[in-house]
DNA sequence: AGACAAATTGACAACGTTGTCACGGCTATG
DNA sequence: CATAGCCGTGACAACGTTGTCAATTTGTCT
């Protein structure tokens, strides 16, 4: 009943069974060129019936590579992180590269310690940085000073020589702000999204800009802070919608603070899209699942950390900085807005 | 300007500035019995002023060890599966174990094809299991035969030797009925979860048992198989609400299937709670941005993940298996739910 | 003081890969 | 027909730790 566990095959064990070195099994594996295709398959097949597997230790101790890329993130919502993982997972698998997710503590300094923690004991060979860790300009000079590759998957505010991968947020939030006007909605509330990150300010641009271009003067009244999450959303809406000449819609930097803009609408009897409409962004499971739907920014979020990943991977495979990019986005018009009531 | 990036230290360097041998140093930072505190105390002053920090690699590749650990996963929600990353984090964070998440793909042979392709290849330490994988006889058995320690995070249907970490599903949904049949309801509609998870099975037990134990009639008409995603909610809800003398609540066996509950409620007519009341399963973000927020049970996800790492750890450390537990679960009542209309 | 046990330390060989370099055989060139 | 150069291959030394075991120091008991 009990049987040992098998040994693992080394590649000692593939190089005897094949009749070669050890050197021209490691060849075979990492594609190197100078093995005779009859070669080579003999060991692949080898390979295959020993049911070999490299150790990585020994890779990254020989080769001085870790084979491991790092994921950082604060705190975002829950539906955009998973997407992010996944895309970035996806990526690393076709590499045989492996992700480690780090969700970094406090801010500042502390911030700081965490990641080069995670980097110097770990011995990442790439990072993968998210917003608003990526606005940090002391963790970029930190990872520069340690000489590791890393990307970011944000909009560039720093100029810094690494690349990134972003949206055009000014862009998405003007043309949200449009489609707005176009159901003709004169007052129109914006939610900032979280101080600390560039693209907040870059949505908040795009909503003047449309406001400007429809000549519609733009109003501090009309606009609150909020920080990415349900609550402060749901508290900007309630300030927004008890003030006199209410605004007929409501656009927030994101779909959790849009799910608290709803709440709060609830609360006050504004129904929704019929007194108020209601605009997010991200376009995460949640705008599917709070009523009604919501007409929100679709953000390519998995995309964007696929291709990040990618970027990284061809960094550290070439050396070399690659281009950075811009990715697509799209309105998604669903129940919360409508045309502007009388 | 452009400093050389300063040559990572080594246990050798450690060694020589400490005038020590380097296994003296690799004792210290072991934190192995016989050495003299003195010389504790100079090696790690050293360690610190040379920021060392040992090769991950090198310790796994001599020790035999990984220090990684995996977590696999299905197709979980969002919100429920990071919750359990970071319970898992947390704990390996505390002995400098790295955690690496894997979203397994496909059913029966592939998934385990999945699953052991990543064991073979990064030859982890062990494995944290969730539902509904933790379900699949092959897998254990294929992970028995790599010797691969395991714990499981879920309910243990089929008995196994490896430890795990559960709730009380079937009693959470039984005190749910209850406090559902409390409130005045007899007609109570029921969502199942997905059939792949044991659990779902629990809940419905627990449901029937609350309806026996209050001289209920158990009716097939009033129960609906789900799949724990909001669409299965929402078209179950459908069905059971468009029949004749449809239930005043309905019980969902987790929150996302609860919100598409809300969903079909609110297309149809029903308001929530006076019309029908609405409860969830799982207290996961959703159940709180939801409108109305949702009554639900509070499962300790977190926690549950947290243990179940602990429970590895202490299994890699003593080589034994430790005991399983179980978690507690509390009822959280929202605005989903009230006394019944008349 | 001497003998023995325990605590502390070090030398050296693993661990399983990749990098470097050398070697023989073959092809193209003059 | 010699010669230079490339291709395919292998021997062997890293890589930076931990495990083993022997050597040395320290402590304890007569």
């Amino acid at each position: 009943m009990t049987k040992a566990p098998p040994r693992r095959a080394k590649i000692q064990d593939v190089a005897e069974a094949a009749g070669v070195a050890i050197k021209t099994v490691s060849r075979v594996l990492n594609n190197e060129p100078n093995v005779r295709e009859e070669t080579r398959q003999r060991v692949l097949a080898i390979v295959k019936k020993l049911n070999y597997h490299p150790s990585l230790s020994a890779r990254s101790l020989a080769g001085r590579r870790s084979f491991l890329i790092g994921l950082i993130y604060e705190n975002p919502s829950a539906n955009y992180i998973v997407d992010v993982q996944h895309g970035a997972m996806a990526r690393c698998r076709e590499d045989r590269f492996q992700l480690l997710m780090h969700q970094v503590t406090g801010k500042g300094e502390e911030m700081e310690r965490d990641v080069l923690g995670l980097v110097d004991q770990t011995h990442l060979d790439g990072l993968i940085v998210t917003a608003p860790l990526s606005e940090s300009v002391d963790l970029m000079r930190a990872l520069d000073r340690r000489a590791l590759p890393f990307v970011r998957v944000a909009p560039n505010d720093a100029p810094h020589p690494t690349p990134y991968v972003d949206m055009d947020d000014a862009g998405a939030a003007r043309e949200m702000t449009e489609y707005l006007i176009g159901l003709g909605h004169r007052r129109i509330g914006f939610i900032v999204g979280h101080p600390d990150h560039f693209a907040s300010g870059q949505r908040l641009v795009g909503y003047q800009a449309a406001l400007a271009a429809h000549g519609i003067e733009f109003q501090e009244r009309y606009v609150r802070q909020g920080y990415f999450i349900f609550e402060s959303g749901m508290e900007a809406a309630r300030e927004l919608l008890t003030q006199a000449d209410p605004p007929t819609a409501i656009f927030a930097s994101n779909d959790d603070m849009a799910a608290g803009v709803l709440m709060a609408a609830h609360e006050l009897g504004f129904s929704v899209p019929e007194r108020l409409s209601v605009a997010g962004f991200d376009d995460t499971y949640i705008a599917k699942t709070v009523w009604p739907r919501l007409t929100t920014v679709h953000q390519p979020t998995y995309d964007l950390a696929y291709t990040a990943t990618n970027l990284l991977l061809q960094m550290l495979q070439t050396g070399a900085a690659p281009q950075s990019m811009r990715l697509g986005y799209r309105l998604v018009c669903r129940a919360s807005t409508a045309v502007v009531h009388k």
